[in-house]
DNA sequence: TTAATAGTGTCTGTCAGACACTATAAA
DNA sequence: TTTATAGTGTCTGACAGACACTATTAA
């Protein structure tokens, strides 16, 4: 029986929210002292650290952390990338993580220094090293699908929200125009954002909105599609 | 920057299909000179071997031919697990493929000696090292979830198949009872199956059925639930 | 009063599901 | 002719989507 290297393994983190109307993913440059490609643009990613990480869920937490700055409410295994050729440095795997939040959480990363990890429109994300744009839109594929059957796309979206904002991102996420009164009727029937009472936005020149909010932080699942 | 151990990294296979009516995983005892476990019954799992595999996909299809001496024509990762505590030798990742089959190729492998692997029913699998039961109740809940936007449980049919089978598999994997008009109207809709010119089933006292052929080889997917 | 967006009442076509029917074989 | 299962024609209720309406604010 051969002993056969073990291949590295990584944890890759793909970051997605709202950004000026846009859905964007988080980027950052590699470290300049990095053995490969630094200074390049990549997702966030990194090794595993067996004594402060219980499994693979807490090293993309701690990723993310540590090079974003950011804690994440929500976070979800992707898909394990894996192959003899994907790192140039041989045989390797990398779990990728999704994580969706609403736009605020970034504001404070967004803008701070040339070292700092910046959102990308996931339209026109550039060249990325690995397979690190493979990575990327299955991410978009994943969020898109679940968009379809989950509350997922609420949490691109702030604590409280109106109608039309969680409309519009239904709408983006899924790539598709949505009626609104089959909508709002969709979403009332579900019962996965409730009024909150009192509570109106106004904005501009016409009758404020209602806003709502989630009514619950967990992922909430149904099976018809819109 | 402390350089951290690798985590053991191993893939298992979760094959399902259908025996006597019941939805089936294959279980094979551990080797006997493994150093954990030996002889137990377990998911067919294995090391990367970097030589030899492209990819994890690749690892998972030798892992089956080399465990179950089965070549599988379907095989989707699943998720993997990771964890400090999953295996006694310490932090580990697994991870998982699912393959789904018509009953009629294991058949040679059933029932061929103490060693050889076997089929449990999903409902009554027994305890098993690791994290496997987790991993099996995962692969399921897919299987199921599937289910009910794609053309997955047709894999568990052999080649020709009947409406009525059809729809008894769905019934099955789906874990509800779906009315013969609507079942029939939506499959033909969907166009997954097409009918197989001039042959039909005859069983026992009553009419022949028409016999069916998945359209295509691939899986499909579609967005109305059932 | 106008502009602009929020939200509602009502109709219509489509489709899931119920039900009752016809079809086709063996015994 | 009976039994058993395959497969079809038709009706009905539920709901998606269209459309036109009312509501509520700032300018």
């Amino acid at each position: 029986m051969v002993d056969y290297p073990k291949p590295n393994q990584s944890v890759d983190v793909v970051l997605l929210t709202l950004h000026q109307g846009h859905l964007c993913v988080l980027l950052a440059p590699r470290p300049s002292e990095s053995d490969l490609f630094p200074g390049a643009l990549a997702l966030p990613g990194g090794y595993i650290h067996t004594d402060e990480d219980d499994d693979l869920l807490a090293t993309a937490h701690r990723v993310l952390r540590g090079k974003a700055g950011v804690a994440v409410p929500y976070m979800e295994q992707l898909y394990t990338f894996s192959g003899k050729y994907r790192d140039p440095r041989g045989w390797s795997t990398s779990v990728a993580y999704i994580s969706v939040v609403p736009a605020l959480v970034l504001e404070a990363v967004h803008g701070a220094g040339p070292e700092a990890p910046r959102l990308y429109p996931v339209e026109t994300v550039p060249a990325l090293p690995f397979d690190h744009n493979e990575i990327v839109k299955r991410a978009v594929v994943r969020l898109r699908g679940k968009s379809t059957y989950s509350s997922l796309p609420t949490l691109l979206l702030p604590k409280m929200f109106t109608m039309s904002e969680l409309r519009t991102v239904y709408e983006q996420t899924l790539g598709l125009s949505i009626p609104k009164v089959t909508f709002r009727r969709k979403i009332e029937a579900l019962g996965i954002v409730e009024p909150v009472c009192g509570l109106v936005q106004a904005k501009g020149a016409s009758r404020p909105a209602q806003f709502y909010r989630r009514t619950s932080e967990a992922l909430m699942e149904f099976d018809q599609a819109f």
